[in-house]
DNA sequence: AGCACGCCGACT
DNA sequence: GTCGGCGTGCTC
C-alpha cells in the first residue's frame, strides 16, 4: 500500500475528489487513513486527509507526500464514512463535512514567503523591498508598491521563488511551576544566608519550607504575595527551579462540583428507562422519543442510562441545545460522572473546544456534553446518543455542511448498534409523528417528579387593555401579580420574545421607516451607540434627527426593546430589583452565568430577558413568569411559527413553581384565541399536535412532505428571477408526479448585500433521485457561478425558510 | 479555490 | 519595451 488516497483542503466542486500520492519511504509503517497530511498540490502546499490507501494509481506520474500532521487519525473510520455520508446527504463537498467535524484549530492556514536565489543584482524595487534579506514575507510585497509584473519577471528568471507553508493554529496551553531547587536542609541553609533586608524572598522561602512541593507561578504569587521579580531573583541563586507544563485548559473546575448520586425514580421515569437499558444490554440500536413534560425528570433518566453505558466500557453523547444556556445542566452531568465528562459549547475559546476534543480523542472521558458539532465526538465505542430538547432549531446547522444533528445521531446509532434518546416536552411534529407510526419508540412522563401540578396559564388579552385606556406593555393582571409576588419575597421570570419583533425607526408624521440601502429589511436601532444597524450585512449609520422622507422631528424607534421594558418596569415598580438579560448585557465570556448566579441569590426581584431565559433554567423562588409579547412570532413568513411559538410558550411556563411554591403564568397577546396560544396555556400538545398535523397537510408540509429549498441569487434582479425559473422548470421534467415544485419566489429576504434572492421549494415523498438530479442541474450553472457571481445553495430539509 | 501563464491593449 | 488587466486551464 503506497499510495494515498487524499481529499485535498480545497472548496471548489472540481476539486471534490480524491487525488493519488505515493507514500514516501519514511511515512510507509505510520501513515494511516483519517490523517491529516500536507501534499504538494499544482504549485502549492495544503493539507488534506488519507481517505484510503491503494496498490495503484490510473496516474503515472504521483508526487509524494510532502508531511503527516497526525501520530493517531484524527477521524476514525467511521467518522470518515460518515463525513462522506453528510457531504452527500447535504450536498456539499467532502472536505467541508470533515472539516466541520474537527476543532477549528486543527484547520490549517497558508502562508506564502519569496526567497531569494541569487546573489546578482534585483530589480531595484526588489532589492529595496528585500533590504539585504534572503526571505520576506508576501504581505511585505503585497502592501508595498512593486508591480506584480516585476516580480513575475523575477521569479521567471528563478532570481526569486515562492516558498507556500502550512501553519498550524493549534497552540497549547503551558504553564510554569516553581519548585525547591535544593533538598530541605540545603533550602533552610539557604534561608539562613538570605540578606535580612529581603523580606519578600525569605517569606518564599518559608512557604517553601513548609510545603516543599511545585506551585504553579501564578499560584505562588497570590499565595505569598510576591511577584515576578522576587522568584526570578531565587531562580537565579539556583534555590529555586521552574519548569513548563503543558495543561488543558480546563472551563470546568471538576473540583467545584458537588458529587451526586442516582436519585430514585417514579414509576414513569421507570419505565421510560427500562427499554433503553434493555437495548443497551442487548446491542441494539433503537430511536426513543421521550415527551416528558418541564420538570419531569428526563435529565435524570439521562443520567441513570449513560451509568449503563459507561458500567458496560462504553461511551455517550449528549447534545443539548446552547450548554453556556444551561449550566445547571453542565453541573448536572459534572456532579455524576466528574472527569469523565467534557463539554463543548460556542463560548469556549478555540483552545478551550481543542483541549476538550483532546480529552475526547484521546479517551481521558467517557461523556461528551455539548452543542451540536459534539455529535462528531470521535468515540469509537458509543453507547448511547442523547439529544435534550429535540425539538430546538440550533441542532439544524445553518451554513454548510446543512446538516441536523438528529439525522448524523441516528446514523451513528446505527453505526454502533446503541439507542439514540430524543427527549423534549414539546417534539417536533416530525418526531412525534414518528414515533406515534411506531418508527421511534414513545415514552410519555405526564406527571412532575415532586407531583407539582404545571403552574396555572392565564391569558391576557391585550386588545381590551388597550380600550380600557392601559396604553403600557404591562397588562393590569401582570402588574398586580408582579406586585403580590415581590411582596411575598418570591421572583419573576419576564419574557420578552422579540424574535421577528426588533426595534425599527419609523417616523410618526410620515410612516417612513428607516431600511438597509443594501438589503431588504429595515434597520434595528442600538441605543448605546445610538446608531441603525442592519443584522444582515453590517451596514450602520447614525439615527437621524429629522426624517429623511419630510424633515418631521417625529422619527422614533418603534418595537419593544428589552431596554424599553426595562425602563418601564423601572418607572412602574420603582422598588424592584431588575436583571436584564440580553445579547448586550451578555456579551461579555461568563456574563451569562453571572447574571444567572445574581438572580439565583435573590439580589434581584426580576429576571427580564428574550429567547434565552426560556431554557433550562430551575430557580426554586419563581413562582411567577409573564410572557410579554406572545404573539410576535406567529406571523412569521414561517409554516413552524405556530409550533415555536407553542414549544416557547410551554417552556418557559415551565420556569415557574418547579418546587415546593406553585406558580403562575400571565401569557399577553393580541391574538388570544390563536390554537398555539390557547392548547400552550392547557398544556395539551397532543390536541395542539392534530391540529397543527391538519394544517400541515392542508397546506403539504413537514411532516407530510421532505423540503428542498434551492435559493439562487445575484445582483440583476432579473437574472436572478430567470435562472430560479429555470431551475424549477428543469427540476418539474424530471420529477415525480406527486411532488410539488414551487418558484421562483422571493426569499423572506428578497435582497441581502446587494443581491437580489428568490427561491425555488420542492415538496416530495419519495425521490430517489432528487440528491443527483440537483447537482446535475447546479453543474449546469457552474460555469456562470464562477464568472457572473451567481450563487445558488441548496438546503435539504430547511429549517428557516430564509 | 488559487495559481500560473499567456495574450492584449495602453502607455512611456 | 514595460505595466496591468483579464480569460483559461490545471491541480494526483
Amino acid at each position: 500500500m503506497n499510495i494515498a488516497k487524499v481529499i485535498v483542503d480545497v472548496q471548489a466542486k472540481a476539486i471534490n475528489q480524491t487525488f493519488d500520492y505515493l507514500i514516501p519511504e519514511k511515512f510507509r509503517d505510520i501513515l494511516s487513513e483519517g490523517m491529516r497530511v500536507i501534499v504538494p498540490f499544482g504549485p502549492r502546499k495544503i493539507t488534506g486527509f488519507v481517505v484510503g490507501k491503494k496498490e495503484e494509481s490510473e496516474f503515472e506520474q504521483l508526487k509524494e507526500i510532502i508531511d503527516v500532521l497526525d501520530i493517531n487519525p484524527v477521524l476514525t473510520e467511521e467518522l470518515l464514512e460518515l463525513g462522506k455520508w453528510v457531504a452527500e446527504d447535504t450536498l456539499t463537498l467532502y472536505i467541508t463535512a470533515y472539516q466541520a467535524m474537527l476543532p477549528q484549530v486543527l484547520k490549517a492556514q497558508y502562508k506564502k514567503e519569496l526567497i531569494r536565489n541569487t546573489d546578482e543584482e534585483l530589480a531595484h524595487e526588489l532589492e529595496f523591498l528585500f533590504a539585504g534579506r534572503d526571505v520576506i514575507r508576501y504581505e511585505e510585497f503585497v502592501q508595498s508598491t512593486v508591480p506584480y509584473t516585476t516580480l513575475r519577471n523575477a521569479i521567471q528568471d528563478g532570481a526569486i521563488s515562492i516558498n507556500y507553508l502550512v501553519k498550524s493554529k493549534v497552540t497549547k496551553k503551558v504553564i510554569t511551576f516553581i519548585e525547591p531547587n535544593k533538598e530541605a536542609h540545603l533550602l533552610e541553609e539557604a534561608f539562613m544566608d538570605l540578606s535580612p533586608s529581603a523580606k519578600k524572598q525569605r517569606h518564599v522561602l518559608s512557604f517553601f519550607l513548609e510545603f516543599p512541593e511545585p506551585v504553579e507561578q501564578q499560584k505562588l504569587y497570590n499565595l505569598t504575595n510576591t511577584n515576578r521579580a522576587v522568584i526570578k531573583a531565587l531562580v537565579d541563586k539556583g534555590i529555586l527551579r521552574e519548569y513548563k507544563k503543558e495543561v488543558y485548559r480546563n472551563p470546568y473546575d471538576d473540583t467545584s462540583f458537588e458529587k451526586t448520586l442516582p436519585l430514585p425514580l417514579t414509576k414513569q421515569q421507570e419505565m421510560a428507562l427500562h427499554p433503553i437499558i434493555e437495548k443497551i444490554h442487548n446491542h441494539k440500536h433503537d430511536v426513543f422519543l421521550v415527551h416528558g413534560v418541564t420538570g419531569s425528570g428526563k435529565t435524570e433518566i439521562y443520567l441513570q442510562a449513560i451509568q449503563e453505558v459507561i458500567k458496560q466500557g462504553k461511551e455517550a453523547i449528549v447534545l443539548v441545545p446552547e450548554i453556556s444556556l444551561t449550566p445547571q445542566m453542565v453541573k448536572r452531568f459534572k456532579g455524576r460522572f466528574g472527569s469523565d465528562v467534557a463539554v463543548m459549547h460556542s463560548a469556549l475559546s478555540n483552545g478551550e473546544k481543542y483541549d476538550e476534543w483532546r480529552k475526547i480523542h484521546a479517551k481521558e472521558v467517557k461523556v461528551v456534553v455539548g452543542a451540536r458539532s459534539a455529535i462528531f465526538a470521535p468515540f469509537e465505542n458509543l453507547g448511547i446518543i442523547i439529544i435534550d430538547e429535540e425539538h430546538e432549531t440550533t441542532y439544524k446547522q445553518e451554513d454548510q455542511p446543512r446538516y441536523h444533528a438528529r439525522d448524523v445521531a441516528i446514523k451513528r446509532g446505527q453505526y454502533h448498534e446503541c439507542p439514540v434518546v430524543l427527549g423534549s416536552a414539546t417534539p417536533t411534529l416530525e418526531s412525534y409523528a414518528r414515533a406515534k407510526k411506531g418508527v421511534y419508540q414513545l415514552a410519555t412522563l405526564d406527571k412532575r417528579t415532586n407531583n407539582q401540578a404545571l403552574p396555572k396559564v392565564e391569558i391576557v388579552d391585550m386588545r381590551n387593555e388597550l380600550h380600557e385606556g392601559n396604553r403600557s406593555m404591562f397588562s393590569i393582571a401582570l402588574k398586580r401579580e408582579m406586585e403580590s409576588g415581590i411582596e411575598r419575597g418570591e421572583q419573576i421570570v419576564l419574557l420578552l420574545n422579540r424574535r421577528g419583533y426588533s426595534t425599527f425607526v419609523m417616523c410618526r408624521d410620515c410612516g417612513h421607516v428607516k431600511r438597509c440601502p443594501h438589503c431588504d429589511i429595515a434597520l434595528t436601532y442600538h441605543k448605546n451607540s445610538n446608531q441603525l444597524k442592519c443584522h444582515y450585512c453590517g451596514y450602520e449609520e447614525r439615527m437621524p434627527h429629522l426624517c429623511p422622507e419630510c424633515n418631521s422631528e417625529s422619527i422614533r424607534y418603534f418595537g419593544t426593546g428589552t431596554q424599553r421594558v426595562e425602563e418601564a418596569l423601572n418607572q412602574l415598580m420603582p422598588h424592584a430589583r431588575v436583571i436584564r438579560m440580553d445579547v448586550d448585557t451578555t456579551r461579555k465570556k461568563g456574563a451569562h452565568e453571572k447574571l444567572l448566579k445574581r438572580f439565583a441569590n435573590k439580589e434581584a426581584d426580576i429576571l427580564l430577558g428574550t429567547q434565552m431565559i426560556a431554557k433550562g433554567l430551575d430557580f426554586a423562588n419563581v413562582t411567577l413568569v409573564g410572557v410579554l409579547t406572545s404573539d410576535s412570532m406567529l406571523h412569521l413568513p414561517d409554516f413552524r411559527s405556530s409550533e415555536k411559538t407553542f414549544q416557547l410558550l410551554t417552556q418557559v411556563s415551565g420556569r415557574a413553581g418547579r418546587h415546593e411554591l406553585s406558580g403562575k403564568v400571565i401569557v399577553q397577546s393580541y391574538t388570544p384565541d390563536h390554537y398555539s396560544i390557547q392548547l400552550a396555556s392547557e398544556y395539551d400538545f397532543e390536541k395542539f399536535f392534530l391540529y397543527e398535523m391538519q394544517i400541515r397537510k392542508k397546506f403539504r408540509y413537514p411532516p407530510y412532505v421532505y423540503l428542498a429549498l434551492i435559493t439562487v441569487s445575484h445582483q440583476n434582479h432579473v437574472k436572478a428571477v430567470q435562472i430560479t425559473s429555470r431551475i424549477a422548470q428543469l427540476l418539474l421534467k424530471v420529477v415525480g408526479k406527486d411532488t410539488i415544485v414551487l418558484g421562483p419566489t422571493p426569499s423572506p429576504i428578497a435582497r441581502m448585500k446587494d443581491r437580489y434572492r428568490y427561491q425555488c421549494m420542492i415538496k416530495y415523498k419519495n425521490e430517489p433521485e432528487l440528491r443527483s438530479t440537483i447537482k446535475k442541474v447546479m453543474d449546469l450553472y457552474a460555469d456562470e457561478m464562477r464568472k457572473e457571481d451567481l450563487s445558488i445553495t441548496v438546503d435539504m430539509q430547511p429549517y428557516h425558510l430564509m
